[in-house]
DNA sequence: GTTGTATATTGACACTAATCAATATATAGC
DNA sequence: GCTATATATTGATTAGTGTCAATATACAAC
């Protein structure tokens, strides 16, 4: 073993080159995708959601919604519109109740996107 | 089996009522950290980032981002800072350019965080 | 039909986040 | 010291998001 400290991966560089000039990027599109994904699951409110949605698989309506969570029912159903359209839960109608339940299949592709994204593999 | 439709989950209700008025919330703070670890992720420029520097792990200094990305080099340093703040990445210093790595035990915590919330877990 | 309840939408406002030009700081070589 | 390059920060502007009051719509009971 040399006694000299072992830079990992460091190439000679001279002023203005780039050691990786052409780093290979995402498709085109694929990081807005899978961050458009992300920002539909980074808002407090809708983490509560979904997680109440998950763990009490058709049985939450919106007005249970409203008592459990600290925002006003207009702004709960905001949060439900966005999640909805966003593909990852659907509206139940009975009576004059709407219930909502997330899409597990839905849920997996965002799960495979994230993992694929931090094992390098996006 | 009875001809009639099964509706899972359906309690009989009149109105005003409420079917599970005290559904089990997340503990307090809980929504508010998963959210932000998911803000952290939730932007184009920062999956990129995360993207290159899971895949050329110590290879990529700051001029390297800044040539691969389509955002002007404040901007850059913006991103790398949040996510460095964050605790997903770390900064070394190597003569006069700065090469970013990522953490892998912090990208692990997020990844099982995101886990536990899609599986009801969390 | 009317009345009451549940949910959705609209529109306005407040707040936050993203971008970049300009500037500051750090390092290297001379 | 000086000059050039690499990165960070500041400050201003812009764009986007979240919240809610008010209003609209839908359904139920009568």
């Amino acid at each position: 073993m040399s006694d000299t400290i072992q830079i990992i991966a460091t190439q000679p560089r001279t002023f203005g080159e780039r050691c990786c000039a052409d780093l290979a990027r995402l498709p085109d599109g694929i990081a807005e995708q899978i961050s458009a994904q992300l920002q539909l699951l980074a808002h407090p409110i809708r983490v509560q959601i979904l997680d109440l949605l998950i763990r009490h698989a058709g049985q939450v309506c919106v007005c249970d919604l409203e008592a459990a969570l600290p925002v006003k029912q207009a702004t709960v159903s905001h949060h439900l519109r966005l999640l909805r359209d966003g593909g990852l839960i659907d509206c139940e109608r009975r009576g004059q109740w709407a219930y909502y339940v997330v899409r597990p299949a839905a849920l997996d592709t965002v799960r495979a996107q994230i993992d694929g994204l931090l094992a390098g593999r996006a």
